[in-house]
DNA sequence: CGAAAAGCGAGAGCACTGCTCTCATTTTCT
DNA sequence: AGAAAATGAGAGCAGTGCTCTCGCTTTTCG
């Protein structure tokens, strides 16, 4: 085996990232610099490139370790709900674990929902990660489903084939209203939380927080409500 | 008076201005050159200096016109609806208006909703405009108020305090609830427009316009319903 | 009208960036 | 033990924002 060198790479790998993602709490994604990290780490900035190919290839896997770690603050949100059956508890502790992540990791929330890199492209590596935030809403929504059909709402026939395909993905039988329902609740709070974290709430809210729970009680009622919405 | 000189420098501010933007729409807004402008006037890059004291200043001035522009599509589409009673159809129009200026000028959203540049903090001198787009909309909440009382909300008591400043803002009186609908109205409009353009909905939505309707609809229920949301 | 002042562009230069290439050293594999 | 692979150092290229100085031109003012 290759003792030696193997370790030696994964912790300098393990600490690059590390760096990396300090120099991005710092002074935000963009402005991440491998000669900085390599300058922090006492090497000389080719080094680096052993490591990881290019600037991008960093960046996407602090991408992917990002997504994976709201996607965790989010699973165990909803997980720690006891009352499985309590949909309007589980909602609000998936919004809320949504946000609270993003507060506490402002320089990631940009990372992974603010302007995409310029000539970045994500690679596929990233969409399977990219999902798991996701998969505690969509599990909500199927769990509603089977407890019971609502949300018989119209939907504009052009978006049916796109409902259809969410709705395979989903595994479950979820109604289009409740897919539409499900879709606008998730628009509002990434909106939401954006809106609080790139600054555009300032000199209009002072406690984004207390916004963020009336958007989230807002799109409670629309959920569980049987008939509107 | 400095005839010759001051329409040579105006002329030059604005070429400079159409360069920055042809630049950003083809590269991003981050990517954006001084050098590259310059090359492409037939200058030097010092020049530039004449014109714009720093990348930031030319940032300003392009986010305070983007903004600009974005609040007069928006005036515009609120202002083409005739019978100004029809706050469903309002809606509609400044709504779509916001995601229709997003679209066709991707780089500009990107410029203002997206991650704020690293070591870049908006001067005073964007506030005014970055209020202009919302303009519409707060309008329209204060002409439904005048027409009639709705949205009987609980709101959470810590965010009180920035709704009755909000309302003083809107110069009329508009109930907390219908504060929070519209808030919340905004949030959804933002955060759908924003995941499109940013790419979140690949693989998810293919017909980002249909699924934007619905939001639309869904928020315009909520607004109008006099009683539920 | 003519001199002083201000505006403007060119050019050189600094410190920084991502990235490539070569070379010596060290570890691993056969 | 010898070949092969991994690793880091160093130099270098092309690009960036920005500063400074030096002439030239236009404007302003006595």
């Amino acid at each position: 085996m290759s003792g030696v060198r193997e370790r030696a790479r994964a912790a300098t790998t393990a600490e690059i990232l590390r760096l990396a993602r300090e120099q991005m709490a710092a002074d935000g994604a963009a402005a991440l610099s491998l000669r900085a990290i390599a300058r922090d780490l006492g090497m000389v900035s080719s080094a680096i490139y052993r490591y990881f190919p290019s600037r991008d290839e960093l960046l996407t896997a602090l991408i992917i370790d990002s997504y994976d770690r709201l996607g965790a603050a989010v699973e165990a949100a909803d997980a720690g709900v006891r009352r499985r059956g309590d949909f309007r508890a589980r909602w609000r502790a998936a919004a809320h674990a949504i946000r609270s992540w993003a507060v506490e990791h402002p320089s990631e929330w940009s990372l992974l929902f603010g302007t995409p890199v310029p000539g970045y492209a994500a690679p596929v590596d990233t969409i399977l990660p990219a999902t798991r935030y996701t998969a505690a809403l969509t599990g909500l929504l199927a769990d509603m489903t089977a407890a019971g059909p609502r949300h018989r709402v119209a939907v504009p026939a052009s978006l049916r084939a796109d409902l259809a395909r969410l709705r395979v993905t989903l595994g479950g039988d979820a109604p289009d209203g409740t897919l539409v329902v499900g879709l606008t609740a998730w628009a509002a709070v990434m909106g939401a939380v954006s809106l609080e974290l790139f600054g555009h709430l300032h000199n209009v809210i002072d406690q984004p927080g207390a916004l963020f729970d009336a958007v989230v009680e807002q799109h409670a009622r629309i959920i569980l409500g049987t008939d509107p919405g």
